[in-house]
Formats: C-alpha cells, sequence, structure tokens
DNA sequence: TGCTCGTTCGA
DNA sequence: CGAACGAGC
C-alpha cells in the first residue's frame, strides 16, 4: 500500500485540483493535510477578513472530505516538520500540493521540497491556480511583461477551453494528533464578522454556486453591469479564486459551454470577463519577476514623489468611512461591512487616498490586505500601483477620478451610496450626490463636511506629480 | 477603467 | 446655452 501526503494551501477544493488527482491516481492511500503557519508567510500573514474566509473554507473542505470517507488532517507548526512528522507517522512515500506564487512561499517551498527530496521523499508540485506559470511567459526580448496588453494578447491566443478534471474518489487515511479547525483561531474573538457570513458562502460549493449565479449574470450583461455599485454585475469569485476553490480553467470552461448554448446572434461576449483574469495572471506574473513590489514602486522614480506625511486622523477617517465624499464612504463601509467592494468603488476610494489625501499606497494596501476576503499579494499589490501611477502599466499619473462624477455616471439613482450611508438615506440626486451643497442636509444627517476639497487637492496632487518627474 | 477646460456647433 | 469633442494635464 503506497502512500501519499497531499499539503493543500490554497487550494481548498477537490474537483480540478491536480496534486489531489496525482496522488489519488498513483498511490493506493491518500492524506489530506492543512498546516497552519502564518510565521512562514512574513509580512503578508492572512488578515482578520481572510482567517475568517479560510477557517469556513476548511469547514467546508473537512465536510467534503468526510463525505467521500476521508478526513483532513490539521495541524499548526511548522511546515517542514509537520509533514516529516506525518512522513514517519503513515510511511508515505510522496508529498504532493500546489504551488503559490507569493515570495516568501515560494523560497519555503523550494527548502521543503529540497529537504523532503533529501531524506527520499517524492515532492511534486503542481499548477493548480494559473492559465500559465509566470515563468512560462516571456517577450520577444525574453523579458518578462511589463504591459498588460501584450501580455494578454500572448496569453489570450494560447488558451484553449479544456475540460477540468472531476474529484477523484480519495482512499483516506487517518492520523492520529490532527486539530479541530476551530483550534486554529481564526475566527474573531469578537464577533463583528455577522456581515461576512451573510454575504457569502465560503468553500468549494459556494464557489460552484457563485459561478452559477454569474453564469446567469455573464449571460444578460457583464460589460455594462459590472460598473454599477448596487447591482451585483461582477462575478464576486474573487475569493474562492484566492482560495483556490475554484480554478480560472473551470470558469473558463464553464462560461464557454453555458454561452456555445445561445443562438450565435444572442450571445454573450465572454471576452471583457476573462480579461479580468487576465489581469489576475498578469498581477501574478509580476509579483514572480518583481517579487519586491509589495513594498517597493515599481516605478523607482515614484521613491522621490511628495507624500504628504503619515496622518493617522486621516486615515482613519478614510478607513471608517467619514471622509464626507459620498462614494468613497459608501465604498468604505461595504468594504468594512462584507469584506469586499465592486471593483470600480476599490479604484475611487483608493485614487482618493493617494491623490487627494496624498497618503502613501502602503496605507491602503495594508488596510485592504486586512479587510478583504479576497486579499491577494499579487492582486492587491498591481491595484495599488496602478491608482498611484508606480506601477507596470499603471494608470497615467495625472488620471485622478472624481468620486462625484463616478457616483454620478455609475450610481445615478443613488441606491448604493443610500444602502452604505443610512444617514442619508431620504436624500436624493442630485444633493445625495453632493451633500455639502445642502448646510441643512448634513446638520440634521450628522453626515460629515467633506474632509478635503476634490478640486483643491486634486490641483494639488497633479502639481507634485509634476515636481516629481521634473526632479 | 479620467478630468477639466476651451472651442465649436446647433437649438 | 448645453452637448460634443479634442488637447493637455
Amino acid at each position: 500500500m503506497s502512500t501519499a501526503i497531499v499539503w493543500f494551501r490554497r487550494d481548498l477544493r477537490l474537483a480540478d485540483q491536480p496534486a489531489l488527482s496525482a496522488a489519488c491516481a498513483a498511490h493506493e492511500r491518500v492524506l489530506p493535510v492543512y498546516i497552519h503557519a502564518p510565521h512562514e508567510e512574513g509580512a503578508w500573514a492572512p488578515g482578520a477578513a481572510s482567517r475568517c474566509w479560510l477557517h469556513h473554507s476548511l469547514v467546508d473542505l473537512q465536510s467534503q472530505l468526510r463525505e467521500q470517507g476521508a478526513s483532513l488532517h490539521v495541524r499548526r507548526g511548522d511546515s517542514l516538520a509537520v509533514l516529516r512528522e506525518l512522513v514517519h507517522a503513515t510511511g508515505a512515500t510522496a508529498v504532493y500540493w500546489n504551488r503559490l506564487y507569493e515570495p516568501t512561499a515560494i523560497a519555503r517551498d523550494s527548502t521543503v521540497k529540497a529537504a523532503l527530496r533529501e531524506q527520499g521523499v517524492e515532492a511534486r508540485s503542481f499548477n493548480a491556480s494559473l492559465w500559465c506559470e509566470p515563468w512560462q511567459r516571456e517577450t520577444r526580448q525574453q523579458a518578462p511583461y511589463r504591459v498588460f496588453t501584450p501580455f494578454w494578447r500572448s496569453l489570450r491566443t494560447q488558451l484553449s477551453v479544456t475540460a477540468p478534471s472531476t474529484r477523484p474518489s480519495i482512499h483516506g487515511l487517518e492520523v492520529a494528533d490532527g486539530l479541530p479547525i476551530d483550534a486554529l483561531e481564526l475566527l474573531p474573538a469578537i464577533p463583528w464578522d455577522s456581515g461576512l457570513r451573510e454575504a457569502w458562502r465560503p468553500g468549494e460549493r459556494g464557489a460552484r454556486e457563485a459561478l452559477e449565479v454569474f453564469e446567469d449574470d455573464a449571460v444578460t450583461d457583464y460589460a455594462t453591469a459590472r460598473d454599477l455599485p448596487a447591482r451585483h454585475g461582477t462575478s464576486r469569485l474573487s475569493p474562492h479564486l484566492h482560495f483556490g476553490e475554484i480554478s480560472p480553467r473551470q470558469i473558463h470552461h464553464a462560461l464557454a459551454a453555458r454561452v456555445s448554448a445561445i443562438d450565435a446572434r444572442r450571445r454573450p461576449d465572454i471576452e471583457p470577463f476573462l480579461r479580468e483574469l487576465g489581469w489576475r495572471e498578469f498581477a501574478h506574473h509580476l509579483l514572480y519577476h518583481f517579487p519586491a513590489t509589495p513594498t517597493a514602486n515599481f516605478d523607482r522614480r515614484f521613491d522621490r514623489f511628495a507624500w504628504e506625511a503619515d496622518d493617522n486622523a486621516s486615515l482613519e477617517r478614510w478607513q471608517q468611512g467619514r471622509t464626507g465624499i459620498p462614494l468613497v464612504d459608501a465604498g468604505m463601509r461595504e468594504l468594512w461591512h462584507t469584506g469586499w467592494m465592486h471593483n470600480r468603488v476599490r479604484m475611487v476610494v483608493a485614487s482618493f487616498l493617494c491623490k487627494n489625501l496624498r497618503q502613501h499606497w502602503h496605507h491602503g494596501a495594508r488596510w485592504f490586505w486586512d479587510t478583504l476576503v479576497d486579499a491577494d499579494l499579487a492582486n492587491n499589490t498591481l491595484g495599488w500601483q496602478w491608482v498611484s501611477g508606480s506601477g507596470a502599466d499603471a494608470a497615467p499619473y495625472f488620471r485622478v477620478f472624481n468620486p462625484v462624477s463616478q457616483a454620478q455616471k455609475f450610481d445615478a439613482q443613488g441606491e448604493y451610496l443610500r444602502r452604505w450611508l443610512p444617514e442619508l438615506r431620504d436624500a436624493s440626486p442630485p444633493l445625495l450626490h453632493e451633500p455639502w451643497k445642502d448646510a441643512a442636509l448634513l446638520k440634521r444627517s450628522g453626515y460629515p463636511a467633506p474632509m478635503v476639497d476634490l478640486g483643491d487637492s486634486r490641483a494639488a496632487a497633479l502639481s507634485a506629480y509634476q515636481s516629481m518627474r521634473g526632479a
């Protein structure tokens, strides 16, 4: 009887799970393991919202395994030490896992792989979460891509719809001394997470459900609906993707199958959505090739940029959604309440922090890291560097979002604003978009006056960028 | 995946 | 006088 260990990390699914499939194909018995080791993730251990999600996702994985007659062995500690101990306890001859792409994870996994091989254990890693490995794609100059469009053109032409594998049948084995998931203490001591629980269903089954909901929406009008924050017009698959509860290949396959059944003249275009998955690939490509970018400006000219001094009071108003700018505050409160924010609104609140308040993008990246259920180092880094203008293929520095016109354009009726700003619930456009224009409204609602003048702060940002460029 | 301002054009 | 458009930020 040969035994393999499958080391689960952020691939919390049973279907289309290459490490698990390979283990089940080549070995009679399989031990699924999760090792909680946040100390191995450096400065980017999961934040509070992420830990919540992880808890529920592990619970879902455990219950699915139990239905299969198997069981997830849960531990905490040093990954290598625990794996060695389990190899010893089970007589396993192989350890399989799916790759991660954060610099600290790569370093850890290389060490683990080398150490296991040295003791004669077969150690193999697989690709479970990307269409294409970051090292498998380069420009004609044999350099990593730095611009999205050529990256996407190259990836898109090679993309074919392939059927994902289904879940294997698992002959699991039980090992003593596993922990209950509760023992990992991933849930908050103070239960602030009720909003998260109402908004989401973590786990592979929740991911499948979200995909089905999205298939129906995508089939109608993703291209326009995705820009309206009041609607659930986006896929809302990001946290599921982050934890590997579903793969891009599964999504692509499902969407392609769904639209191919529709009459060609009315067939919706899934390219805009595939392109968003392309941005995710690009983010991973960049993080792999430029591992310093979670903290260092991609464009080093920005090292000289005149940020405002760190200002905790301003930062706190932004975090708590009390800036006095309705769309910014609505977004920040949506984030706090649900662990997620609509993508268009993310761009607006980020632009406001980096340009109107001129606070360093690090502060925004860190807050998102702690509060987003889809916090992902590659995506978060790309997003913040893109907005601040310091990134690869970033928004030009002079592109400053005006949160009022964005709200007028994408939340014309103010439905999203009223949902998240209860004190303005009886206001309506046009004053809802600019409540400071009605002193009586501010007074009776208690909604704050804007912390900065949008026009003045925009001009100040442009001149700061200008002088950086001149320097 | 922008904004603002100035200009022009048509009601 | 406002919509539409292009240039420059």
